[in-house]
DNA sequence: TCAAGTCGGTTCCTTTTTCAGACTTACGAT
DNA sequence: ATCGTAAGTCTGAAAAAGGAACCGACTTGA
C-alpha cells in the first residue's frame, strides 16, 4: 500500500482515509467544526507544531475540504473555511465523538453536548438506512460489488 | 499533544482518534467488517507490513475492539473477531465509506453497493438527531459544555 | 522420513514523518 | 526604535513506518 496513491484504490474507505486518514486532520477539523478559522487559532489549541499544521492546512484545501479565504489584504492574512464537501465531513465526527462518549468515557461524564436547533433537545447522532429509515447494523448489511470495483479487494 | 495520553483528553473525538486514528487501523477495521478474521488474511489483502499489523492488531485487542481466539489448539492459531465495542465502529466505517462514495468517486461508479436485509434495498447510511429524527447538518447543532468538560478544550 | 508449505508472528536495518523550537516577513501601535 | 501579532518557514533530532529475512510448531506430500 502506498500512500500517495491511497485516493485512487477501487475502495470509497481507502480514498477517504487518503485525505482525513490521520490524528492531526481529524482534530483539525473538530476544530473547524467549532467554527475555529485560523493558523495561530488551531496551533493555540491544538499545540500542533506549526510545521505539521501548515503542511495539513495545505493537503486540505488541496483536497477541497477548506478554503483560504483573504481577510486582511495588508499584512496579508487568511482563514480556513470549510467547503460544502468539508462540511459533508460531519456525519463522521459525529459518528467518532458519539463512539467515542459511549466508549471511552470516564466518571465525569461527556465532555461536550450537542443540541439540535431544528427541536431544541439534546440528542446523539443515529445512523439509519435512507431508504426505510431503520436504525443500521453491521449484521443487517450485505455488500455487493459495485460498478467501480477492479478486483478482489474491498471497499 | 502527546499521542500516548491521547485516550484521556477531555474530548470524546481525540479519545476516538486514539484508538481508530490512523490509516492502517481504520483499513484493518474496514476488513474485520468484510469477515476477514487471520493474520494472513489481513496482510495479504491489505499488503501492511507483518510487523505493523502485528502492532496494530494488539492495540486493537488491548483497547477491546477485537477478541484475539483460538481456533486451532495444535499448533496455537488464533482470530480476530470484532467485539460488541469493535461493532459499533460501524457507523465510522459506513460514514467514511459515503463520504468517498460522494466526494472522492470516480467515472467507474461505486466500488462496493450496500443492501440493508431488513428492507432489501441499496441504501447509503444517512444520520439523524436521535430525538427527532431529522437528517443532522452541522449548522443545526448548538454545542455545550458537558459535566466531563475541564477547561476550555473542545471536545 | 525428509523436504516444502502454512500460519502467526519477531528481528533487523533503512527511509520517511513528526517533533521542538528558533527564525522570517509584514504590518500596526507605543 | 521596539514590541506585539499573524502566518508561516527552516533545521536537526527523535519516533514511526517500510522491506525483507528469519523462526517455531505444526501438516502435507513424495
Amino acid at each position: 500500500m502506498k500512500w500517495d496513491t491511497l485516493d485512487e484504490e477501487p475502495c470509497s474507505l481507502s480514498r477517504t482515509v487518503a485525505v482525513v486518514g490521520d490524528r492531526w486532520t481529524l482534530l483539525i477539523l473538530r476544530e473547524c467544526f467549532l467554527r475555529v478559522r485560523r493558523f495561530e487559532g488551531f496551533q493555540s489549541s491544538l499545540q500542533i507544531t506549526r510545521h505539521l499544521l501548515s503542511e495539513r492546512l495545505k493537503k486540505l484545501v488541496r483536497f477541497g475540504i477548506l478554503r483560504r479565504v483573504p481577510y486582511s489584504e495588508a499584512p496579508k492574512r487568511y482563514e480556513y473555511i470549510l467547503t460544502q464537501k468539508g462540511l459533508d465531513l460531519y456525519p463522521i465526527i459525529m459518528a467518532m465523538v458519539h463512539w467515542g462518549d459511549t466508549h471511552m468515557g470516564d466518571e465525569r461524564g461527556r465532555p461536550l453536548l450537542h443540541e439540535h436547533k431544528s427541536c431544541g433537545k439534546l440528542f446523539d447522532p443515529v445512523m439509519v438506512c435512507s431508504e426505510c429509515g431503520e436504525v443500521l447494523h453491521a449484521k443487517q448489511v450485505h455488500v455487493h460489488a459495485g460498478p467501480g470495483r477492479r478486483q478482489v479487494a474491498a471497499g
